[in-house]
DNA sequence: AATTTTTATTAGTCTTACCTAATTTTTAAT
DNA sequence: ATTAAAAATTAGGTAAGACTAATAAAAATT
C-alpha cells in the first residue's frame, strides 16, 4: 500500500508529465506540491527505492510503469467521485476538487470499478478531463473550448475552464451541463459572439468570453 | 480541524460510553483501538487540552459537548457511507465497514448532509445501527432480533448481526435486505423455527439461528 | 492492613513527512 | 573559461502519533 503522500508525489508526476515536454525536475515537484525542495528529495529517493519512478539528477524524473499505474489509479477515483459529488450530490462544479483530493485516496480494489458502473461510466469528468478506464487507458483528449468550433459542428461540453461562481450559474441557467449537446449555428464576426443550439430546441447567443470558457469535445 | 486520529479516539470513547454503564478507562481505549496505553495517554492529554473530553484518573473519560458533536458526526458520516456502500454500489454487507472506516474522515461542511438526501435520509446503518440526524440527534434503538419478536407482528428488518458469507447469501436470495417488512406469522415451538411473510407475498419458514441473527425494529 | 494485580504514567525511541540553513553541483550568461 | 544563477543535496530539526520498558498509583484480594 502506499501513502498518501506518495500518492500525491505520483500524481503530481504524471500530471506534470502530460504537459511539458522538457524533463520533470524536482523544483518543478517542490513547486507543484507547495513543498520545500529539501522534502522533495528524501520523497524521490523514497520513491525509487520503491521502485515507482525512475531518477536522475541531469535526466529529472519518469514514472516507471508500476508507478504510472498508481498515478492512473489515483486519477481515476478523483475524477469519478468528482462526477459523484457533482451529479449525485449535487455540489457545484468549484466545490468537487477539494473534496475529490480527499477521497482520491480511499483504498479498496473494487471501489472505483463500482463507482464508475454506478456513474455510467463516465468518460470525462466535469472540469473535462477524460477519466482513466479499469485498466489503466485513458482518452486522448481533443478537449477545446467552445470558441474554437468552427460553424456547423456539433459537439458536447466537456466541462468547463473558468470556475467563476457567475459563470456556473449561468450555465446552469441555460441548462448547460456535462455531456450537453451544442451545435455551433453561426459565428457572428463582430463581436465574435457565437450563436448556438442546446440540446434540441434551445436557440441562444452567447458571448466570446463564455465560449473561451466552455470545455467541449466533438 | 480534527486529525483523523482525534477522531478515531473520539468516536471510541463515544461507542464505549454507549455500551457500558461503567466508567471508561484509559486501558479500555486502548484496547478498542489497538493501542498501547502509553500512546493513549498522550492523545488523552491532547483532547483534554482542545476541551473534547473531561479527564480524571480516577473517574475516567468523558466527551465534552463539543467531543460528544465531532463524534456524532464521525459516526453519522461512517454509517451514512455504510448505506451508500450498500446499496447503491452494491458492495455487501460484510464489506461496507472498513472502507466507511476512510470515509468518514472526508471532510467537507455539505457532505454529510448531501448524501444523507441523496440516499433518501436513512434511518440506519446496514448494520441495524441508527444514523445521527444532523443536529446530533440519535434515534432510542429498538433493535431486536427476528427471534425475539412475537407472533403476529411486523418488523423491518434493520441489519444483520452475523455477516456470515453463506447467511448473507440466503438473505439475498430470500430478497431481503434494510427496509424490508417481515410479519412474523407463527413461531414454531418444537425447534423454534419461525413462520414468516418477506415483503407482502413470501411466505417462507426460517430457523433459530437464522432469526437470532437478523435485526429488525419495529 | 499488607500484598498482589491492574491501571496509569513517565522517559526515551521510532517513523513519516515535513522544515530551514548551508553547501555543492549543474546550467546559463557573460 | 569564468562567473553568476538556478537546481539539487546534505545536515540537522520539528511535530504527530505511535512504540517499549520501567515506574508509580489505585484497586482488589487475601
Amino acid at each position: 500500500m502506499h501513502s498518501l503522500s506518495e500518492e500525491n508525489y505520483l500524481k503530481v508526476i504524471y500530471r506534470l508529465a502530460l504537459v511539458g515536454k522538457e524533463k520533470i525536475s524536482l523544483t518543478s515537484i517542490a513547486e507543484a506540491l507547495n513543498n520545500n525542495p529539501a522534502s522533495v528529495v528524501d520523497m524521490l529517493r523514497k520513491l525509487v527505492d520503491k521502485k515507482l519512478i525512475q531518477y536522475e539528477k541531469t535526466k529529472g524524473v519518469k514514472l516507471t510503469d508500476k508507478g504510472r499505474k498508481i498515478a492512473l489509479q489515483v486519477v481515476r477515483k478523483h475524477r469519478l467521485w468528482e462526477v459523484f459529488l457533482l451529479e449525485k450530490l449535487g455540489y457545484a462544479w468549484d466545490e468537487v476538487h477539494d473534496i475529490a483530493e480527499q477521497l482520491e485516496h480511499i483504498h479498496d480494489l473494487q471501489l472505483a470499478d463500482k463507482l464508475d458502473k454506478f456513474l455510467g461510466f463516465p468518460q470525462y469528468d466535469p472540469h473535462g478531463d477524460p477519466i482513466p478506464k479499469a485498466n489503466g487507458e485513458i482518452a486522448v483528449m481533443y478537449k477545446t473550448t467552445l470558441a474554437e468550433m468552427s460553424d456547423g459542428k456539433s459537439c458536447q461540453v466537456a466541462g468547463v475552464k473558468d470556475t467563476n461562481a457567475s459563470f456556473l450559474q449561468y450555465l446552469k441557467k441555460l441548462d448547460i451541463g456535462i455531456g450537453t449537446k451544442i451545435i455551433v449555428i453561426e459565428k457572428i464576426l463582430f463581436d465574435n459572439s457565437i450563436v448556438i443550439m442546446i440540446g434540441k430546441n434551445i436557440k441562444t447567443t452567447v458571448s466570446k468570453v463564455f465560449a473561451e470558457n466552455l470545455l467541449v469535445h466533438e
